[in-house]
DNA sequence: TTTAAATGTGTCATCGATGACACATGATGA
DNA sequence: TCATCATGTGTCATCGATGACACATTTAAA
């Protein structure tokens, strides 16, 4: 049986849809003879409002696009967007996920579904192309964009990047590391869009040349690793981060802690060292970024949290806010975290190193 | 400036609307002059169909509902979500996805939220309250649940956890494993809905004993490990498959190899083994269930994986069934694959036990 | 007592796409 | 020559909720 109509309810109270559409929204006058006859109609057809009819009337459809990447891969994005969503029930609002896994022409596909679906407003979380972005808001869709921006067009909500690779280098330093290795994607690769933009990789990878500064250390380019990492073809196994370590091992020199950008990187390193029968933190300390997988890892990682609750809520109450004509801020950077847990230790003794 | 509308394109290109609908769909018969006209009309314009029209039009949002659980603690979900999304894609159709963290009320707000917006068909996953799939279909919305059935009165499309549990057994006796430990959830937790049903815990449980049975080895209860692990509130961090190895490996006469029921209980043990200094396969051998984190974990997990993408693919091509009237298969079971990777090795000499 | 304000209720156009239907015109066959 | 069919195009009701508006009736204020 299909739910029923406001028609429907009318007429079994005996009122006009006016009447039912007052009690409904709790505004205007309704006696009480008419409110009671109108509730006991809509108990007894289980009536439930066409948010579609809803939507069309409206001309707002209550829902927002919210595009993603490496939805199977990388959990950092399924916490925002499940963050995000959350926010947007507790407003009336559903979200449709795309996921374009950084291929620009899948992103534009998205672009053009949100657009045909009437979502009131888009949440690009790692967007890729800023074309996509100009598509979206010539149709008068407001874009945030979260994370990782692709245009100064839009607004954004960022992480200080820097300043979370830099806490996590001085923790690093202050148990008396001095040969610290950065595991990371290629920067040139990630930076995207508008070419004047810096990558979170760039930021991260600066972080760290000033943490090292800062305590005082050599920044060791030998150490410094990296490359491209979210070929989600490979399965997003942290197959990178595995690499790397291997060669960071190989080094006649090694290291004594390593800073992987990302928690899956970590995951990779992680099984390098395990294979070579190193001891976390005893022979190696590692910190990661994120926080999605660190939690589960053996042992738990030492991790620079990203504030993946406060990107989803910002990002859908600043979405709301411009869907309202409301003026948001243009590019907001939220603080990240170090999360410290059972990755990092004081550094080995020379003498001990196996 | 908001997208234009058929009757717009209809204007500028000197035509009716039905005109251009017949150009739109291909169908009908229109004029190469009437069509050229409206094709100019369609690009410069850059019209795109309004969904939310056609769908109080036609009586159907081209939009599924997708129910799930743990989604930023467990990636088993997203990825059936993914994989009907992805074929739901292909059809022209959008899901909207609703975490209920294993909670019946929230289920049943995601249901209402479901029929509000007027969705085609519902998938479950994990379904918890077999009111919450009654509610659909009484509202005629179709229900396929996925993975975990809550009652018989909708379609179901499982695994064959037996089978499943039962091949990893296999695959640790034929290592020469005599003392084969079980982590698990709690059977009668996890039991869900009309309580006829077998929960995917008892179905795992029993492809253990069988697989010892089989095997010829004794079943010793002590060795079976259960408690409630989807205790969201926790963090997901697989905290009871870490106190569950912690009490196993405790034990006077310790096994030798584990079998999880699920990957992140798996890596949780492996945090137990990881500070007692055991090594994976080398002391002690592990496989854990539905391949989510397997391949991140040191060493990678030899697990036995959920067939998530026929899950995802096959629930929405099943819905899609149900909403044209179809007849559906009620009861569909698809096979679990033993995915054999590092964690499992040859059972050590007696004497060799640390 | 008259007027203005508060209370209560119904009608109807609107949002945009769709598809049934009507109505053309020209070609073909009987 | 008329009937039939293919071709080509336009009109309009419909889906369901909404909110502006009109029109009552009652109450309070002047």
């Amino acid at each position: 049986m299909k739910p029923s109509t406001l028609m429907e309810v009318a007429q079994r109270a005996g009122v006009s849809t006016a009447t039912v559409a007052r009690v409904l929204k709790a505004k205007g006058y309704v006696s009480d003879v008419a409110r009671s006859r109108v509730e006991a109609a809509l108990k007894a057809t289980g009536y439930r409002p066409n948010a579609v009819a809803r939507g069309l009337r409206q001309q707002r459809s209550f829902t927002i696009g919210h595009m993603l990447t490496a939805i199977t891969a990388n959990p950092f994005f399924v916490n925002v967007a499940h963050w995000a969503e959350e926010a947007a029930l507790a407003e009336g609002y559903k979200t449709f996920l795309f996921n374009h896994d950084g291929n620009p022409e899948r992103e534009r596909l998205g672009a053009e579904r949100f657009i045909e679906r009437r979502v009131d407003a888009v949440l690009f979380t790692n967007a890729v192309d800023s074309r996509n972005v100009q598509l979206l808001r010539e149709a008068s869709i407001p874009v945030i964009q979260l994370e990782r921006a692709a245009t100064i067009e839009a607004p954004s909500i960022r992480v200080d990047n820097q300043t979370g690779a830099l806490e996590a280098i001085a923790h690093l330093a202050e148990l008396g590391h001095r040969r610290i290795a950065f595991i990371g994607g290629d920067p040139n690769l990630i930076r995207r869009g508008d070419s004047h933009f810096t990558s979170v990789e760039e930021e991260r990878l600066a972080g760290y040349r000033i943490g090292l500064r800062q305590a005082g250390l050599p920044v060791d380019e030998a150490l410094i690793r990296l490359g491209l990492y979210y070929s989600i073809a490979d399965g997003g196994s942290g197959i990178e981060g595995y690499k790397h370590m291997k060669a960071l091992l190989a080094l006649p020199e090694r290291p004594t802690a390593i800073f992987a950008t990302c928690d899956i990187l970590a995951a990779g390193a992680l099984q390098a060292i395990y294979e070579e029968g190193l001891r976390v933190p005893h022979d190696l300390s590692i910190i990661g970024f994120d926080d999605t997988l660190a939690a589960n890892l053996a042992p738990q990682l030492t991790t620079v949290a990203q504030p993946m609750e406060d990107l989803g809520r910002l990002g859908f109450r600043t979405a709301l806010a411009a869907i309202e004509g409301e003026s948001v801020p243009n590019d907001l950077v939220l603080p990240a975290r170090l999360v410290l847990r059972r990755s990092t230790g004081p550094a080995p003794h020379p003498n001990s190193r196996r």
